[in-house]
Order: C-alpha cells, then structure tokens, then sequence
RNA sequence: GCGCCCGUAGCUCAAGGGAUAGAGCAUCGGAUUUCUAAUCCGACGGUUGCAGGUUCGAAUCCUGCCGGGCGCACCA
C-alpha cells in the first residue's frame, strides 16, 4: 500500500477528536529531507501546536501516544523544533515488497473514486506539418492520460485538431494559383506543404493575399462545393501523415474531433448564449464580458465569423454532454493563459460549477541561443525531422555501446535499428517529461542522449543492466515470483533500495497532483541511482547464500518492472538489450 | 500602460512553507582483468536578482524595485 498512505492513515486516525480538520495536517506527512533523519518526517507538530497552544515538543509526543506505529516503524523520535522522524521496520518494507512481487501493479493501488477526466491535447493545425512546437502538449498529455488510467480514473484523451481555419483557406487559395499536380500525385504532403509556406509567406507580406485567403475561408464555412470538396480531398492526406507520426511516437487518441466537427454547433450556441444574457453585441461583435477582464471574449465577429473562443465553447459543451466529466485538462502552451482564464470564467457563467477545468500550461522549447527553438535558416524544426535526429544519434550511441562491450558485439543489424529507435524517442520523451512543465528549456540532442544523468538513454540502459543478469543466469523472472523467497535486507544499499521501491506509488499520486511528470521521472532516477549502488556493492548471482541469491533476484526483478512500469506511464518503451 | 509567468552553483535544471538549498554537465582526485564502466566513490562550486515584510521556520507567501519572456476587441 505505500509507506505514505499507512501513515497518513495511521495520523488521520490519531487527529480525529483531538483537533480540528486533521485532514489538513496530512500533506505535511512526506519523505524525510535527509535520510539520516529517517524514511519518513511529520511536520505537524508545528503547525499544531499553534492551534492547541502548547509546545511542540509536547504536541509531538502526545500524538506519538495516539499514534499506532510499533509494526511500521523501527524508531521514531522528535528532533529540532518539533519534527516527528520516523524510521520504517526492515521486516514491512520486506512484507511490502513480497505483495509487489506477486502484484502486477507493483502494489499501486487504484483510487477509491474513480473521476472522469477529459484530456485535450497535441491539437495541431493539421494543413501544416507537426513541428517542434508540438511535442510538449503531445508528450505531457500523453503521460497524463496513461498515469490517470493507470491509477483507475476514467480518462477521455481527445485530439482538438486545427481542421478548419485558416490554414485551410491558404491550402485552396494556393491549390488555385500555385499547385504542380504532378508533384501532388508523387508526394501529396510535400506538395500541401509547399503549398502552405508559399502562401504563408506571401499574405505575410502582400495584404491583398491575406485577404484573398481569409475569403477561400470565409467560403469553405458557407460551404461553397467546391472549397468544400477540396477541403474534403486534403483532410484525409493530412490526418494520414499525423497518423503515422503519432504511430511513431506511440500516442493514441480515443477521439479526433477537431474544430470542423463544432462548425455546425456555432450558430444555435451564439443564439442560446443570447437569449440567455450571457452574450452581447458590441461595436457589432457579439461578446461575453466576463468580470475581471478588460478585454471581452467575442464569440461572433461583426463579419459573422465565428472564433476559437467559439469553437472552445462548443466543445466545452459537447464535452460535457457526451462524457459528463468530472475534469478537463487542456495541456496548451502557457502564451493562452488569458484565453483559458476567459473559458473557464465564461464555462462559470454557463453553469458548470462543479467541473474542474485545468491549463496544464507549459513553456517554451528554446535553441541555445535562449531563442524559440528553430533551425539554422530560422524556420520551425519539424517534428519528424526531430525523431529522424534523435534516432540517428541514438543508433550512434547503441553502435557505439555494442562494439565495445567485452565479449564483441550482441546485437544485429536489425536489433540495433529497433533499439535505435526506441532509445531515440524516448530520449526526446524524457527530456521534456523530465523538465519542470512550466518553464521554459533549452533543448539539447547532446544533453538528452546522454549516457550519464537524468536522461531517458540512462534509464533504458538501467533496465537493460537489470535484465541482463537474468539473460546471463538464463531466469524466467515469472517462475522466480512464484517460488515466494523471501526479501532480506542486509546490507544499506540493499534496504535504501528497497525503500525507494516501495514509493513508486507516491511518486505518481506527486506527479498527479500538479499535473507534473517531471515528478515521476525524479523518481525513476533516485531508483536507478539506488540500485546501481546495490549493483556496484551487492552481488547478485554470486550471493553468498542461495537464499540472499533468490532475495537480490527478486529486488533487481521489482526494480525492473518498476523502470519498465515508470517508462510506461511516460510513453517510453524499453528493449531487454542495448 | 495593464495582466500572467520567470530569475537558484560556471552551464542545464531540481526542490509539496520545514532541518545543512540538491542533481547532472564541466573541472580536479580516486575505484576496474564488468552480474553491460552508458557505472560508482570523493572534492570544488550558492548572499536562491535586489530591498523590505509575514511566519516558530521563506528559494517558496506578501509589497516595492531591477532584469527577461509572453499575452492584452474581432488570428488560432
């Protein structure tokens, strides 16, 4: 069940008629700042003894009289001006572990009440290619759906694709006055792309282009056939090439409704919103003035035109009314603060008290020189461009790796390119899953494929290493968890590993709580790290006893599946050799 | 002008109001005939932009400055 969560219950417990909202002092239950303190500290005696108006001293040591605590923890003592240190028993992280060893969810348990989340994120214009931009609300999104699966929250992941602005009013402007049909036939998102950029360029600087294009679009919403049925023939291409890179990248949507889809819901919206008083015109828009904003939110131009706030509406309101969620996330780069804040302010006014709404908002990609990452030209870095060069230098890494290892040469031609690519993507992933997701970062090819640090390369090699002894030792790690050996803790780096396993479960509920993966990849650092100490100090196969044998096999077996498990929630695969 | 975010070691970044602010890289010094050295151990490195305030306790909260990024009525 996780240290933690024992005792928090445990301390909820002892609070409850003994002060008021015990519950508030739970959080200050956490993981000791240094370990000669202990596992784990309590710093409510503090804050306690503020309330009750006694020493905090004394606050300590009464609650330690209603706490029950001698079958979890071998010592407890109150240290400094009040903190409760508390070391756990070798024989209940050794229980702990013997349940995660037969468990599949490594001892996770799933949350009593399970919420419905919605999750949008990615969202790309799909008329132009997917670029360096993109992969943060693709990555974060992805490992937020996969950690409130996993801890048994009902999640509704939900791709709100560009398919109807302006983009697609350049892609018909430019079909009309620059497509090579040839080239089209050959390549078809070359061509578009081509296409794209030309006219991206020319309404930059002629006017009277910008203006042509806004009209293509203008018709395409009336829906004029023919715009229409060349929109119809450049979705599907489109949505095609997506496709492939979100195979690539391991990321699955359980729905693409993209704006086109809310095109028709615009009208009655603005209508009912109206009717209601929640919407006005002004100065010829129809607007919503939301208390605490300078600036309305139009939800109709004066042209007739309906905006993003619009489509944002409506597909808050489909949301709702389809999948009746508890939450929303949408994992949008922090530049549209002001925008969520006028949704969420407007989604108030529209009655949704209840529903949680979250910008899980992230910042910039930034080159070396601190500018917006782009390439040498100036232009944005296309995202398949990205994973060709993260593959590429990561198959450096494995030939690299491979040639030098003391016996020659393990892998194939083929075992190199597959471990090549799974090792690249998930270096990309874990470089921006590790980052803090508010700040900006500077990105780095040599950084990220590190074979020392915090980097996703360090971590696969970690699993790699772990797996390896049972290859050499020719192991089934399934037939071993079925034997119930027991778990000895003999050594320190046998029991600081052991620990660190039993808080995966923290880890994630951390990662949770902020929307914060960099949380879960911490984690999964502090593990490695620990078990290459046990590595370097503890053999394994070599064990003095069979016993101790069986014991360290099964730490280097949950360590495994922990890493692998870890990965897993962040979108990153694994390969048993590299 | 107004609003939001940010400023932490030479560099890139961590740090739920808690004890002595931590990692990696870089630099320097050690460990090995590898259970995969893509490793481990150690040293060096800090007035957490500045000045006040709140608190038993502040990198964290508040106020004011300085510096940077991003937004702010008809793009998405």
């Amino acid at each position: 069940m996780g240290a933690l969560r024992e005792l928090k219950k445990r301390f909820s417990e002892a609070l409850r008629g003994f002060v008021d909202e015990p519950e508030t002092y739970l959080n200050q239950l956490r993981r000791s700042g240094a370990p000669q303190f202990g596992d784990y500290q309590a710093n409510l005696a503090m804050p306690l003894a503020k309330q009750l108006r006694k020493s905090p001293q004394e606050v300590a040591r009464t609650l330690l009289d209603r706490v029950k605590l001698d079958d979890l923890c071998q010592s407890v003592n109150v240290a400094g001006p009040g903190f409760i240190n508390l070391r756990l028993h070798d024989r209940w992280l050794a229980e702990e572990l013997a349940h995660a060893v037969v468990d599949p969810r490594l001892g996770v348990p799933q949350v009593a009440e399970p919420r419905t989340c919605v999750v949008d994120y990615s969202a790309p214009n799909i008329a132009k290619p997917m670029h360096v931009g993109h992969i943060r609300s693709t990555v974060i999104g992805d490992c937020l759906c996969r950690m409130l699966r996993f801890v048994g929250h009902r999640v509704i992941s939900d791709n709100h694709i560009g398919d109807w602005g302006t983009q697609f009013g350049m892609l018909i402007y430019g079909w009309r006055h620059f497509a090579d049909p040839i080239a089209y036939q050959r390549d078809p998102l070359a061509e578009l792309g081509r296409i794209y950029r030309h006219v991206n360029q020319l309404a930059e600087q002629d006017p009277q282009v910008a203006q042509k294009v806004l009209e293509e679009t203008a018709r395409l919403h009336a829906g004029d056939p023919e715009n229409v049925a060349l929109w119809r023939e450049f979705v599907p291409r489109c949505l095609a090439e997506l496709d492939a890179l979100y195979r690539r990248l391991g990321v699955q949507f359980d729905y693409t409704l993209g704006e086109s889809f809310y095109h028709d819901r615009l009208p009655d919206l603005v209508d009912e919103l109206l009717q209601r008083g929640i919407a006005r015109e002004s100065e010829g828009a129809i607007c919503i003035f939301l208390d605490g904003f300078e600036a309305p939110m139009i939800i109709r131009k004066k042209d007739g035109a309906f905006l993003y706030a619009t489509t944002d509406l409506a597909t808050l309101v489909y949301r709702v009314n389809t999948w009746h969620p508890d939450c929303i996330l949408y994992v949008v780069d922090h530049r549209q603060s002001l925008h969520f804040r006028q949704l969420f302010t407007a989604a108030n006014l529209l009655g949704y008290k209840a529903l949680q709404l979250e910008h899980v908002s992230f910042g910039t990609i930034l080159g070396e020189d601190g500018r917006p990452f782009r390439t040498r030209a100036g232009d944005t870095v296309a995202l398949e461009d990205l994973l060709e060069e993260a593959v590429r230098r990561a198959r450096e890494v494995v030939d690299a790796n491979d040639d030098a290892k003391p016996d020659g040469p393990e892998l194939s031609e083929v075992d190199r390119a597959r471990v090549a690519e799974v090792v690249g993507i998930g270096a990309l992933k874990y470089a921006d899953l590790s980052q803090n997701r508010t700040s900006d970062y500077v990105f780095s090819f040599d950084k990220m494929l590190a074979m020392t640090g915090n980097t996703g390369t360090y971590m696969q090699y970690a699993y790699a290493r772990v797996r390896s002894i049972f290859a050499k030792a020719g192991l089934n790690a399934d037939s071993l968890r079925q034997e119930g050996a027991a778990i000895l803790l003999t050594t320190p780096e046998e029991r600081a590993l052991a620990l660190e396993l039993t808080r995966f479960d923290e880890a994630i509920e951390l990662a949770l709580t902020d929307w914060r993966p960099n949380q879960l990849t911490a984690y999964l650092f502090d593990l490695a790290n620990k078990y290459s100490a046990f590595y370097e100090n503890c053999p394994v196969l070599k064990a003095e006893s069979p016993a101790l044998r069986q014991s360290r096999l099964l730490l280097c077996d949950l360590t495994a599946r922990t890493i692998q498990k870890g990965l897993e929630l962040l979108g990153i695969g694994v390969v048993e050799k590299m």
